[in-house]
DNA sequence: ATTTTAAATGCAACTGATTTGCAATTGTGA
DNA sequence: TCACAATTGCAAATCAGTTGCATTTAAAAT
């Protein structure tokens, strides 16, 4: 099960230490954006240092084992690239739940064509905002 | 010409300010999403204290006066809050366009209804990156 | 199996953006 | 003109994230 995670690591030409399985086991467990200080609080029994952390989750973009996602929200979130797709993030709690539909590259290219300055356009945000049930309640 | 600008302050419930018409000039001459240093830099002369600029572009947005841009740079970038519309920032310069089309409302709606734990959507977040032209030819 | 080497880690100190406490100043309504 | 709340400045604090450096360790070479 987690043998899988080590090869993600050998394929990207990482050596394979506990650290850094256990950071994609806390990805691949929970499969929704997470932060450094949840990663923290995830592998407090193991004592990572949180410098560790950082380090390894850029280390990781870089590689394209990760994708920054822009919650808007205090500090950076990641979560595993992989099939593109967007969130919808609760103004309230800060639940965030993912969905597929995404028309942005239609749109994109219109876009480009009546712009002036760019030449063009590799990729794109888009996350929704609002209020999930329970918060709506309140 | 300023006179706008103290009434946009007026409106709202603020004092008319030098400081806080200054930094609304700031807003109004240049017509892009600008941050806190930035204001800092333009009104240099006047020696306004940036902290006074952090916590005037907090007031403004929560007056509605300035809305909030994710351009995903380092700091917190501000535009007056005036007809909806999005951005192209180039990745390599930081070179933002403006652009009106958006067509997510009809997305938002369908995800709405597709969404097992969300109740309304209330705001949306579409940024585009690429490369502008002048930094495609490097 | 042992050596070697670059990658990975921890710790401490640092940076940069933003915030907070508090005292002094200043619009504006009474 | 007075009074009071809003505004501002200054210093210090906070918070996320980074950097330097010494130590450890996985994995390749012997």
């Amino acid at each position: 099960m987690s043998k899988d995670l080590s090869d993600i690591l050998k394929t990207n030409g990482f050596k394979i230490t506990t650290t850094r399985v256990a950071i994609l086991h806390v990805f691949s467990k929970d499969c929704k954006p997470i932060n450094a200080e949840y990663i923290h609080q995830n592998l407090k029994k193991q004592k990572v240092n949180i410098v560790t952390i950082y380090r390894t989750l850029s280390a990781f973009e870089l590689a394209g084992i990760l994708k920054r996602v822009d919650l808007q929200k205090d500090s950076t979130y990641y979560e595993l690239a992989g099939h593109h797709h967007h969130h919808i993030v609760c103004i309230d709690c800060g639940l965030v739940e993912s969905f597929d539909e995404c028309d942005i590259v239609p749109l994109s290219k219109k876009v480009l064509v009546h712009s002036l300055k760019f030449k063009s356009i590799t990729k794109h945000s888009l996350e929704l905002f609002g209020l999930c049930k329970s918060c709506n309640k309140s």
